[in-house]
DNA sequence: ATTTTAGGATTGGTAAACCAAATTTTAAGT
DNA sequence: ACTTAAAATTTGGTTTACCAATCCTAAAAT
């Protein structure tokens, strides 16, 4: 049936107009949560596309909480009203490529939080990774080599310390377009690494002490030229 | 070859080893970014598994940005380095389902922020969007009906107008799980919903007048009861 | 020696066939 | 009539076969 493979524009494009479909599907026939979707071999009859097109349509809308496939069964409407549906489906349809900017903003937003959450809920364990990071970081810039993976990974740390699994998930997906954008832009040039064995230390130490407060601080102070950088950007 | 159908944990744990599997290969072969996997056949083969599981795990790492296949080519290796690589794979292996207080801890420091920006940056279009959210949930608490989904929606249209994707992204992740919690412990009871419009009409008004400050005062106060309940859960 | 080109091998993507669990229908038993 | 059991159908998941785009090799042309 298909005769030529797909551009990745184009499969989106076919994954979007499944979902569309799906959609209109769920209010034409007034599906309520818990119903029961079409199977998909008539999905995929319905909308002239291929079962495995459908089946990642279904992936993507289970990924968002809005769908959920049972072995043998079928895929069931999720347990939120056909109200918040549409309106979550129309923003998964426009979301886009987050842009740097997006990204370091969420993340000084994440990671004030975290280290204060940090400083509160840390255990031995966690000090312990979180040294363990820091030693890999300082080691990195004594040699005068790149570290911003190792930077991350202490971030990231801090982020399991936290004791917050939503904002633990949130930095990961985040990491690697903060690792491509610093690398293309060249953020973490110069004395900044130097820099960072002060700053990394400081929050350690406050996360250590358990004082909140001055773990929020030592985060801000570290995250002020990254700040001013990515918002002169353009 | 596999003769019964495997159950969710089975299947996730089957994930995890080709993961692991994945991560052990690149570091025994010391691929660096940019560097080709062997072909999910091999793979397949060398795991003995199905070559859907390793395409499933293949896909599960290029939603964390590690890996990124290229059609008729190969699978290659993210252009973050091997210790980035290593210690995120470790933390995406341990990540579990998110716990309801981990969830609303989040979604207030999103929101906070969001109301922040979109009263910041909001277009006339974004300000209709949410005027439309607005009167859909007052319409339903003047009618006594349930108004959950309203609700989050309306805060859906702030976190739009904040103009900051990767927020709007985090928002519809976490949405789902909010509601079905909210259900599952009742917290929308009672007469909060009456003070859900005056909330969210300060919220509204604040970011109708670009008053970043106030916005995210009236936002706070909106979430305080919230906050106070999730704490005490257990 | 270098570039070009052609053919075969490899690859991720896709379609189709197949499986067993789950569901529905049918028929048998009481 | 009602309950129970069994057979047929439907379902998402899995495996297999196949496709065209890409990559690799090496021979041919310059």
């Amino acid at each position: 049936m298909k005769l030529q493979v797909l551009t990745i524009h184009e499969n989106q494009k076919v994954q979007k107009l499944i979902i569309r479909g799906i959609r209109d599907l769920i209010n034409y026939k007034n599906l309520e949560p818990g119903d029961k979707l079409p199977s998909e071999r008539m999905l995929s009859e319905k909308f002239n596309v291929s079962r495995s097109n459908v089946r990642e349509a279904i992936q993507k809308l289970e990924f968002y909480g809005l769908l959920k496939s049972k072995p043998q069964s079928g895929t069931f409407v999720a347990n939120i009203g056909v109200t918040a549906m549409n309106g979550m489906i129309e923003d998964i349809l426009r979301l886009d490529e987050p842009d740097f900017k997006s990204l370091v903003e969420t993340r000084i937003l994440l990671e004030l939080k975290t280290a204060r959450l940090a400083a509160l809920r840390r255990t031995e364990e966690d000090l312990k990774s979180m040294e363990e990071a820091l030693q890999a970081y300082n080691k990195k810039v004594m040699n005068g080599e790149d570290a911003v993976q190792e930077d991350l990974l202490f971030h990231l740390a801090i982020a399991k310390a936290s004791g917050n699994s939503t904002m633990n998930t949130f930095m990961l997906i985040i990491i690697p377009g903060i690792i491509t954008n610093f690398q293309k832009h060249h953020v973490c040039d110069a004395g900044l690494a130097q820099r960072g064995i002060r700053d990394h230390q400081a929050i350690f130490d406050a996360i250590q002490d358990k004082n909140p407060q001055l773990a929020k601080q030592k985060m801000k102070e570290h995250f002020k030229e990254l700040y001013n950088y990515c918002y002169n950007l353009e």
